[in-house]
DNA sequence: CGTTCTACTTAACAGTGTAAACTTAAGACT
DNA sequence: AGTCTTAAGTTTACACTGTTAAGTAGAACG
């Protein structure tokens, strides 16, 4: 390989990897192709990623940053009604879980003894889902619930969508279900975390 | 290998393959390794097992008559009430998720892309327990749901259980959340959708 | 010119699933 | 008893996998 700098051949060789997963899955991602595809040998690879769980790292990263980008735009589309915000990030959620499933995958389904390499430190961005569904509940004017019952809360609203996404992601769910329909009953379902959780209902 | 019958030779291997499942998943369910601990070679496998898929298969078969049994204990329990049986069911389905985790990942969260030999028949069973919530929300008296309603209301109930089991699993939920609690939140919830399918509520 | 550092390659190791060809033990039939 | 057949298992080999250690080409600086 001409030499190009290391910075760009590190873009280009998550760049690629990126390509791979997002159309084949983690599961076929590979050294050896993914090298050949970008010009370079798979043991330069080992240059820039500590090995291919640091590289796979690298793309739930990214893939956290995206979702975050998306939860945002979100945000910013909908009032300062606690509602009518949780259901801009379930909602958001869901479209990213199914429009992004390889992503989504990894970054939620893959089981992290399967990437040992990164023990605690690496689930503490997936965390900060949770911790933005529990602030939609706990903005409600007059939250009725304490901070374990806001955590407790908001786990639930998270798993609800948690729930939906990845059945439909792994093909569990009968196709004859509607996608649609499933979508809107989950928001309702994580909308209604907000509406238990204001007073005087 | 000394000559033992085909049949016991079959059941030695789905013995250790289960035994190497539960202990160390399936990632590292090795051919050669598994055919050496039964004593044989590992293309002796290849006798009982077209290949590597068919026997995880042949496992996920079994994590699916275990629950089925788990719920059938479970509902055996139970009394009559519509509300008590869903949430002998839910229950069971938690326990079983958390105490058999390797089972129920490749039951409920490997996707079939990487199991790519099985396509449709694979996972019929899978949604029997579908069948089963929605079937818990059909025997409410006077069920307000059509059948599209209910399979979407049975969809949800089993979502809503399969989002915190399958979060917990892949320990992507906060540790300080405590377990039992999430536990009883998840079975209140899914039991809400028997109380919503009740008319006159 | 020579040194040094960086980017990269070659060769190799130990492991993977799997197919084809070959061997051996047991049972049945003449 | 001797032969034929078939089931059960093995050997060998192929094309992969991630990864390490040692070696090399090119640019930058003295």
């Amino acid at each position: 390989m001409s030499r190009k700098g290391g910075a760009e051949t590190r873009r280009a060789i998550l760049e690629e990897a990126r390509k791979v997963l997002l159309e084949d899955g983690y599961t076929h991602l590979s050294m050896r192709p993914l090298a050949s595809a970008i010009g370079c040998t798979a043991t330069s690879i080992y240059l820039y990623f500590k090995n291919k769980d640091a590289l796979i790292h690298a793309l739930i990263d990214e893939g956290f940053e995206l979702l975050a980008k998306r939860f945002e735009a979100a945000l910013k589309k909908a009032g300062d009604d606690p509602e009518e915000r949780m259901r801009a990030i379930a909602g958001a959620y869901f479209d990213f879980g199914l429009s992004n499933s390889e992503y989504y995958e990894v970054m939620m389904m893959l089981h992290p003894k399967h990437m040992e390499r990164y023990p605690a430190e690496l689930y503490r961005k997936a965390r900060t889902n949770l911790d933005l569904f529990t602030r939609q509940i706990a903005a409600v004017e007059g939250c009725l619930l304490n901070e374990k019952g806001l955590k407790a809360a908001g786990s639930q609203a998270w798993a609800t969508m948690h729930g939906i996404v990845s059945l439909l992601i792994a093909q569990r769910i009968d196709i004859k279900v509607s996608r649609k329909e499933l979508k809107k009953l989950a928001v309702d379902q994580a909308v209604s975390f907000i509406t238990a959780a204001q007073p005087s209902s």
